[in-house]
RNA sequence: GCGGUUGUAGCUCAGUUGGUUAGAGUGCCGGCCUGUCACGCCGGAGGUCGCGGGUUCGAGCCCCGUCAACCGCGCCA
């Protein structure tokens, strides 16, 4: 017999009654009944009932045994009366009598259950995140990662792929983010970084001519987290290929995501189209570039019915430039109430508040109510009804001013009120590509033009774009939304050092700080580059979405709080004295 | 850096307008129980009410400060 086990916890079955069989695991629950005393005996793959009474001579033994102890036990298969049988388990036609006892490791009192899905501080779980591991939800969410990311090898490599892997330590490969430094010993005063992303070596490998590349990489940013992003380092599906335009690049890559979110959703409808929004749309109708097209509204601009109107607001607001009057319709959405609820969410946000109409019935005929309605008159607000082709028990809301300022709220209130009104459709995966992103942004604070992006991105129009207004440059730069979080990113890459160095002077870099930062790379493009592009999709993300969860960190083994440290390996931490040495490095302020 | 929420037993939480000795469930310890599968019954231990200060005859509760966690903003694909 082997040393542990001859069988798991989830193999046996009413076929192998009377055998005598060893197994081991966790004890997941004790119920002792003086007499009979039963455990449910956990590991990785199920649960089998064993049970002592005192004619096992390891009876004593069991009586000590509390939950999620170690242990390992050798007894017989009994069939179970069939009054007795568990339907709720794949074992329940049988339990184990056992006759021996070893105890493999016992545990101290516990700081949360494994048993049960009661619910505990994040602190807690990450603290113990072994015994947090141990539950049912952490183990299906673990293995499923591990299957979708088989799943996504698979995929990637039918498709023609192959994987490459790129340094872990390497120099910085500025996404835009914070890096993490590594001081180098051999090089007093000087730092690696881990890199944000494969991003330089991928395109090198363009360059030297492997044409399909793929990598399930680690990206390492400094920044802080959110419930959707996690500080310190992620997994992304990796791809580039060469000889592609856009969209090849999403000919290519829909088919593997389409694939594994039909393979593991669960179920859920998963759109098969896939359509192309310009990132200037996105934002007008859904203020955001992650969209979640499972909400079918669709905001609107509807200036011209304030302009000049009785609403003295809106009407003033129009008459500085740069402004607009944006409406979300809200189907279903026309009660006091709830436009009352919207109106303090939007004031909850940071804005003043949401203007709102909504139309009832009122003696046989439809009449519009709300503050709004009233100030601008009967005439412009049944042609903002009809615009946004609304009726009876409808409802719109309305924010005014400069996009800019009001266009993520408004997205966000999208959001709310597609959730809330029932609107937005549950069990399904809607995706779209969200395309022709600005190259450049203007900063607001001190009006220099900077990337929008990362800057490795091709111009629409290549060279001669980049004579004209740079805010008008737009790239062949792309994001992938799924219900709302953003799950991939790309772009075809500018792979001509001449189109570079332009891109980068209208950014404010010189030739030369280029080919210090990116230096590597811009003299590998004097050599041959192909055009190439690709994307990178956030392999966490996915799983979050597949898992049902709203948090990352229920789709990572052991992620950082979040204030980014460790709680269990206790990280970051102070180094020795004779290690900063040996880097030559001193701490000048420990804050 | 900023805002919101939270902080009471090992764990999850309740705690009324400020009022005597701060409770429940669960876990833990002890006792009883031969068919449970969230077993049941009896008993017990376990508390710096995050921390510091203030108001008050009296503070878990009110005020000020501070720390921590999570969520969001900034930041970041």
């Amino acid at each position: 017999m082997h040393r542990y086990r001859s069988h798991t916890c989830a193999d046996l079955r009413s076929a192998d009654v009377g055998q005598t069989v060893r197994l081991a695991g966790w004890v997941h629950r004790v119920r002792d009944h003086g007499g009979v005393l039963f455990i449910d005996l956990r590991d990785h793959y199920g649960v089998t009932q064993v049970l002592a009474d005192p004619d096992s001579p390891a009876f004593a033994a069991v009586e000590a045994v509390r939950s999620e102890w170690c242990i390992r036990i050798d007894g017989t298969v009994k069939a179970r009366d069939e009054a007795l049988v568990n339907p709720k388990l794949p074992t329940g036609e049988i339990e184990v009598f056992i006759r021996d006892l070893e105890v493999l490791g016992p545990a101290a009192e516990l700081p949360l259950m494994v048993f049960g899905d009661q619910e505990y501080p994040e602190e807690t779980r990450l603290t113990y995140r072994f015994l947090d591991l141990r539950r049912e939800v952490m183990q299906r969410n673990m293995v499923l990662r591990s299957d979708v990311v088989a799943a996504i090898r698979r995929r990637m490599w039918d498709s023609g792929f192959r994987e490459y892997q790129t340094p872990i330590i390497t120099a910085s490969s500025p996404e835009g983010a914070r890096d993490f430094l590594v001081p180098s010993r051999l090089h007093p005063g000087k730092f690696y970084a881990l890199p944000q992303a494969p991003q330089q070596f991928k395109q090198l490998l363009m360059v030297s001519g492997f044409d399909k590349y793929f990598q399930i990489a680690p990206c390492f940013r400094d920044e802080d987290p959110r419930a959707d992003r996690s500080p310190t380092d992620f997994y992304q599906l990796d791809m580039e290929m060469s000889f592609v335009e856009q969209q090849d690049v999403f000919d290519t890559i829909q088919p593997v995501l389409q694939g594994v979110f039909e393979e593991f959703g669960g179920g859920a409808k998963v759109d098969s189209d896939w359509p192309q929004i310009a990132y200037a749309d996105a934002a007008r109708w859904y203020g955001t570039d992650k969209p979640d097209l499972r909400n079918p509204i669709k905001m609107e601009v509807v200036s011209d019915h304030f302009a000049g109107s009785g609403f003295k607001i809106f009407a003033s607001l129009l008459e500085q430039d740069g402004t607009e009057i944006r409406a979300i319709p809200a189907p279903t959405g026309g009660s006091r109430k709830f436009c009352d609820r919207m109106n303090a969410y939007a004031q909850k946000e940071g804005l003043p508040g949401m203007g709102y109409i909504f139309w009832r019935e009122a003696d046989g005929a439809m009449e519009p109510a709300g503050p709004l309605a009233k100030n601008i008159g009967p005439e412009r607000t049944e042609a903002i009804r009809r615009q946004l082709g609304l009726g009876v028990g409808d409802a719109a809301f309305f924010l005014g001013g400069k996009p800019k300022d009001f266009e993520a709220v408004a997205g966000r209130a999208r959001d709310v009120i597609g959730r809330e009104l029932g609107l937005t459709e549950e069990n399904r995966f809607a995706f779209a590509w969200i395309v022709d992103f600005p190259i450049y942004e203007r900063d607001a604070e001190t009006g220099k033009i900077d990337f929008e992006h990362n800057p490795f991105s091709m111009p629409q129009g290549g060279m001669a774009a980049l004579d004209g207004d740079p805010l008008a440059v737009k790239g062949f730069q792309y994001d992938l939304a799924c219900n709302g979080y953003e799950i991939v990113s790309g772009a075809i890459r500018n792979h001509v050092p001449e189109i570079m160095f332009k891109a980068f002077q209208i950014a404010g870099y010189a030739e030369a700080e280029v080919r210090a930062r990116f230096g590597g790379m811009v003299n590998a493009f004097t050599y041959g580059a192909p055009p190439h592009g690709g994307c990178a999709a956030g392999i966490d993300r996915i799983v979050m979405l597949l898992a049902g969860e709203d948090n990352i960190r229920e789709v990572m083994l052991f992620p950082m709080n979040q204030r980014a440290e460790d709680l269990m390996m206790g990280a970051p931490s102070v180094p020795e004295t004779p290690q900063l040495r040996e880097l030559g490095l001193r701490v000048i302020d420990a804050g």
